[in-house]
DNA sequence: TTAACCTTTCAATAATTATTGAAAGTTTTG
DNA sequence: CAAAACTTTCAATAATTATTGAAAGGTTAA
């Protein structure tokens, strides 16, 4: 197979299976080019390459640069902008679940914080499986923040990776 | 606070919150719906209580009960059948778990041995680069999956619990 | 200062995904 | 068997989300 048809392939697949990430199809696709790319691609190559509009590429490339999965540099002597991927797998993963956890988390956390604060009135048993409930998830969305936080010691500790695969 | 109020306000809340966890509004209406009656409710008890249609709500509690996060039962001389939501909360976890497993990392698993079994041509540099992109997305696919089982030990197992708190 | 070059914004449009509701299907009952 | 009680399906429609591209905003170079 041509490398460059490996590339392409890699790049088209993992711009649908960005959907099953909750990330859009540009912005995995755009992730996958730069991935593939050590040294990094302008606005106007990814627009090329990936065959997107201007202001998608752009659009995209900001949100990869929010989940800090993507960096932006300039080149001396050059006046656009090069888009570098993060290339080490741990921080990926690490900055990847980062972001989950604040998106799909903390506003969880929100709301259990709210409801658990406030005082019920109404039926006895009804309340109490209720809050039950509330402090179940709360106890589930801490065991998540927690195996987030484990994941991060993961990779900045190879012995507790080892740990980790043989506890598991 | 009037309970009812609660509940809805817990049931409107975690239906929005669906979205940034890959779920539709209506499934998580009718999850949050369920989990908080313990006793199950028939499909026109759902529709009336989160006012969705009946195609709604079937195929949304089937979609629950594929994710194995509600069962179906039937009550003796009653005709209908009543949805009653799985309430033990590390359950629940290690059904999403697995269930986002199978969705997120698998199809990602398979593209990735389809590309490391293949032969590549090109220049060698870049050949290399992109053979060992593939080969650390893959220990990342690795390692999510081991946290997926650590977290299922972790729930048949409480003091593998505390040791996880105590070391992330 | 102005032209060239590049980035950003955003209203319009397209694509995708969710929802409805009526019709068809199934099972139970009299 | 037929009617009643319920469940399932699915084409049509609505709602949401992603994408475009042209215009506006910046910045540098001549």
């Amino acid at each position: 197979m041509k490398l460059e048809e490996g590339r392409s392939k890699f790049i088209q697949a993992w711009g649908s299976l960005g959907s099953s990430w909750g990330i859009s199809k540009s912005m995995a696709q755009i992730h996958a080019l730069l991935l593939s790319h050590p040294d990094g691609l302008s606005t106007d190559e990814i627009m090329k390459e990936v065959q997107l509009s201007r202001g998608n590429v752009n659009t995209n490339v900001r949100e990869l640069i929010n989940w800090r999965l993507v960096r932006k540099e300039t080149v001396l002597g050059e006046r656009k902008e090069f888009f570098i991927a993060l290339h080490d797998v741990h921080s990926i993963a690490q900055n990847i679940m980062e972001e989950r956890k604040r998106r799909e988390l903390e506003p969880v956390r929100r709301l259990l914080n709210e409801l658990k604060a406030a005082k019920f009135e109404g039926n006895k048993e009804e309340i109490e499986h209720f809050q039950t409930l509330l402090s179940d998830l709360s106890d589930f969305v801490s065991q998540m923040e927690n195996l987030t936080n484990l994941m991060t010691k993961i990779n900045s500790n190879n012995y507790m990776k080892k740990l980790i695969k043989a506890i598991s």
